[in-house]
DNA sequence: TAAAAATACTCCATAGGTATTTTAT
DNA sequence: ATAAAATACCTATGGAGTATTTTTA
């Protein structure tokens, strides 16, 4: 078991990702605050230790190998880990203190973020939340990477690679929002999907995860969508204050306020339609989930 | 993403794991083949990099902390997959060759091991395999704590944590065995469980995985197990001539010649109840999973 | 030629060693 | 009294720095 010690060191590993990402040894270099040579001696002997090439240095490009992709790949999980482990003994010293990344969906962000930052810092005055508000992909990969401790998502999570868990913090519904005086807004009792065929529905841009959430409830019944999308929910509110259509807004936004200043009449949606999911994800055997789950059972009750 | 480095050197968590392991101070020294004195220092160093004490040191005792406990059991899953790292540049640089470690239990390895390894021998030259013989229970641990690199068990295989990955390698039917001239061995045609009820029946020693697996078949009738057990199937298959009952034997050990210079009987246990399968484990991360895929084939092919 | 990585060397921080002291039973 | 870990202090390896050369589009 004890062996020989490793010919690999945490530090070398490091320096390794940094190339890889930089694609260049003085940018990585640059990046770890060492200078150009001690970064090419360390990759040097890293190779060596590991008997294998990592890069193959081109005259104005630096591009892993074969074998480089896969240590690479390794490196960057190790170095997680290794970063975990720290950050459990840093929370073994001092629980519920310092700060924690959290990653949120734009149409989620401004409708729980502002109400869920108080309600935590007055149940958790020593924890710091950075919130960063980026679309579902962005997210899932700083997640992996590690440069982000947990993420508000809609489940489920459509993570490519990497080990995860959640914890649900809400059901956030689909309501029907259209323009005053429009036909399918008359009515307030639940309304069926059926009712949507062949309206002309306005719906977010692409990229994010409620545009394809809302879809499914759509493309159920071919419901017919207009020319153009909207980047953004209150902009999306507009159109249709606008007259330019119908559409599916998540309660959590109309609860929020997000229809406040316009006329839009809501209808919700019959109980069997899908409804999203939102939870609170982070990576398995991150150090900070005990906290984590305090955190998710606090964002519930204020989702509600 | 860079950070200011990690606090923690591979070598430190070496350090303390060979302290948790040997709880001493000077023993993991030796261990780790440095002096008391550097192996404190590093242990020190440790600690005051994480923040947090990981060892009691009482007059004639270490123990972790409760901190320790946790930080420990990181480290070891670390410095595991730091291995598998290593491995795999190795792998690299020169694949199917070098020493794989792999365990084998007691009630497979006479009757495949020998078989194997000489087809092994012939189709990956360049590969020495170091057969291990134990039962699953230390297997398992062995392959967690990454001390085995691969092991041929029962499934499902009943690994407490870790991830492991496994390939089936042999569908081991159970025989009924009896001695000559017994009623139950006179009849040729599949036994039916049914007629097992209220048999002598003879079983293995606790431990074996063998004997659980005989057990479900034997518990579904009720069959009366006799008042000792066997340590080894040679030493079953010995008592089962000498006329102190009946008992269930692996094909794959009767087909290797269990039963050579004894007068027993078989007959196979109708199609529908239950078999044992083979396969061969290995942790999920290993370098050398490609040559795990290879090795089950082949001895796939030679368990038939 | 110019930009990037490799080499040459110097320096110092630190892992490791020996000798010794402290501590707890 | 004794066994084990901590401390003191010295050595030397190797990681990091500056200056320079090599390499190749």
């Amino acid at each position: 078991m004890a062996g020989a010690g490793y010919p690999v060191s945490l530090r070398q590993l490091q320096y390794a990702v940094a190339v890889a990402d930089t694609r260049s040894f003085r940018r990585a270099a640059e990046e770890c605050h060492v200078s150009q040579p001690s970064l090419s001696a360390q990759i040097a002997q890293l190779e060596a230790g590991l008997g294998v090439r990592l890069f193959e240095r081109d005259r104005r490009r630096v591009v892993a190998t074969d074998a480089g992709q896969e240590i690479l790949e390794r490196a960057r999980r190790l170095l997680v880990d290794a970063g975990d482990l720290v950050e459990a003994a840093r929370r073994r010293s001092d629980p519920l203190t310092g700060t924690v990344r959290i990653g949120v969906i734009p149409t989620v962000a401004p409708y729980l973020v502002p109400d869920a930052a108080k309600s935590l810092r007055a149940s958790f005055p020593k924890l710091t939340v950075a919130w960063l508000e980026d679309k579902t992909a962005t997210l899932a990969a700083a997640l992996g990477a590690g440069t982000l401790d947990a993420a508000i998502l809609a489940l489920p999570v459509p993570l490519a690679g990497g080990d995860v868990e959640h914890e649900e913090i809400a059901d956030d519904e689909f309501l029907l929002a259209t323009a005053p005086g429009h036909p399918l807004g008359v009515d307030t009792t639940p309304a069926k999907a059926e009712e949507l065929r062949g309206a002309r529905i306005l719906l977010l841009d692409d990229g994010h995860c409620l545009r394809q959430q809302a879809l499914a409830v759509c493309s159920m019944v071919n419901a017919q969508e207009v020319g153009f999308r909207a980047t953004s929910l209150p902009t999306l509110v507009q159109m249709v204050d606008n007259g330019l259509g119908i559409t599916l807004l998540p309660e959590l936004g109309v609860a929020a306020g997000l229809l406040r200043g316009t006329g839009l009449v809501t209808r919700p949606l019959a109980s069997d339609e899908p409804a999203r999911q939102i939870g609170l994800v982070w990576r398995r055997g991150t150090a900070r989930r005990q906290e984590f789950l305090l955190l998710a059972k606090e964002l519930a009750e204020r989702a509600k």
